[in-house]
DNA sequence: CCCGCCTGTTAATGACCGTTAACACCGCCT
DNA sequence: AGGCGGTGTTAACGGTCATTAACAGGCGGG
C-alpha cells in the first residue's frame, strides 16, 4: 500500500500474521486463521515458514532491525545540531508507530515467546536502539544523568507507542496532526526530564 | 507483603495469576502452573474460581475499578486548584503502575481475552477513568481541544505504564526518584500539548 | 459423635492445535 | 514430451490443556 512491490506471499503472510498476533496474542491465533487471512488454509503456510515461531521471530527481528537502521540513518545524516538529531529520531519512531501499529504492539508484548537465540538477537537490537537515543538525548540535555536519560527514553517510547490504543473513539483529525502532537509531547517530556 | 491482611486464598491465587499472565500471556500459562505457584496443584483452583477466564476477568475488572475509584477520590478530595487535582491523578496512577506492575501490564494487553460482558464492563470503567482525566486536564489547559486532550491522556498513560519495561538494566536509584521523574515527564508532556 | 462444608487430591475426558504425511496441480525449462 | 520445483490440499498424529468426575481428609456445630 505504501512502497509496495510484487508483495510476495511471504510478506502477505507476515502482514496478516502481525495483525492477528497483535489482536489476539501469539498463542491466541491458530495457523488455520493465519492461512485463512491470506486465502490459503492451514498447513499451506509451512511451504513458506518453518513454523509459527519462525513467523513471530521474523516479525520481531525485522521491526527491531528496521528501527535500529532508521535510527542509525538519522545519526549518519545528522550534520546539524544535536537538537535536529533528536527531532529526526522522534519523527522516525513516530512514523514507525503510525505505519506499523501491529508490529509496534508485538514488539514489546510477545518478545518472551521467542526461542532463546532469537530473543537475544532482538534484545540486542533493542538495546542498541535505546543506546542510540540515550546518546542523542544526553547531547541535547548534558545535565541529564545517564540512568535518568535511559528511563526517560523508555518512558517516551511508551508514550509514542501508545498510538495503537488511540484507535477507539474520536481520534485526531488526521495522521499529520497526530504525528505533530506526539512529537510535541515527546519533546515536552524530555524538556521536563532535565528540570 | 505490603498492607497485608489474612491474605485469603483467592487473593493469593489472583496475585500469582496476575504475575504469570503478565510474564507469559494469558494463553501462555496453564492452570497447573498457577496452582503450583500457590502450593496447590491444577484443578484445585476450581474450588475458588469458575475457570481461568474468571480469574482474568476478576483481575481486569478489579484494576479498572480501583483506578477509577482512586481517580474519583482525587476529584472528591480536590478542594484546591485544578493543578493540584491533575498532580494527584498523576501521583495516584504512578502508585498503581509502580506497585502493581503485572496488573498494569495485563490491563492493556489481555483485555481482548475476556467474555463480551466482562470486556464491556472493563472498557466502560476505563472510559470513565479517561474522561475523568480529560476533564481535569482541560481545566488546567483550557485552550486544549478535547480530541487533543484525550489523545494526550492516552499517550501519558503509555508513558506512565512504561515502568514494567524498566526492570531490565541499571534502573533508577529508588522508587521515590522514579515516581518523581515520571511525574515530571507527565507534566512536561501536558505542558507541551497546549503549545 | 457425626454430619456437612470447605478444600484438596488424582484420573479421565474432550477439544484444540501445531506439525507432518501423502497426494495433486501447474508452469517452466530442456 | 517429460520432469521438476513451487505451492496447495486434506487427513492423521501427538501433545497440551481446561475442565469435570470421583474420592478423601479436617474441622466446627448440632
Amino acid at each position: 500500500m505504501s512502497t509496495s512491490a510484487p508483495t510476495s506471499r511471504r510478506e502477505q503472510i507476515l502482514k496478516q500474521a502481525a495483525r492477528l498476533f497483535a489482536e489476539r496474542g501469539f498463542h491466541g491465533v491458530g495457523v488455520d486463521e493465519i492461512g485463512a487471512a491470506v486465502g490459503i488454509s492451514g498447513p499451506g503456510l509451512y511451504r513458506h515458514f518453518a513454523g509459527k515461531d519462525a513467523m513471530l521471530a521474523e516479525l520481531l527481528v525485522g521491526i527491531s532491525g528496521r528501527l535500529l537502521t532508521g535510527g542509525r540513518r538519522c545519526v549518519a545524516e545528522a550534520d546539524g545540531s544535536a537538537d535536529e538529531l533528536l527531532d529526526a529520531l522522534i519523527e522516525g519512531h513516530i512514523d514507525f508507530a503510525l505505519d506499523d501499529r501491529p508490529l509496534i504492539t508485538l514488539h514489546d508484548r510477545e518478545l518472551d515467546r521467542l526461542r532463546d537465540t532469537d530473543r537475544r538477537l532482538v534484545r540486542q537490537l533493542q538495546r542498541q536502539y535505546v543506546e542510540l537515543w540515550v546518546e542523542a538525548v544526553r547531547k541535547v540535555y548534558p545535565q541529564l544523568a545517564e540512568p535518568e536519560a535511559r528511563a526517560t527514553v523508555h518512558a517516551v517510547f511508551g508514550l509514542l507507542n501508545s498510538t495503537p490504543h488511540l484507535g477507539r473513539s474520536g481520534t485526531l483529525p488526521g495522521r499529520r496532526a497526530t504525528a505533530a502532537l506526539l512529537h510535541r509531547l515527546a519533546r515536552g517530556a524530555f524538556d521536563a526530564a532535565s528540570a
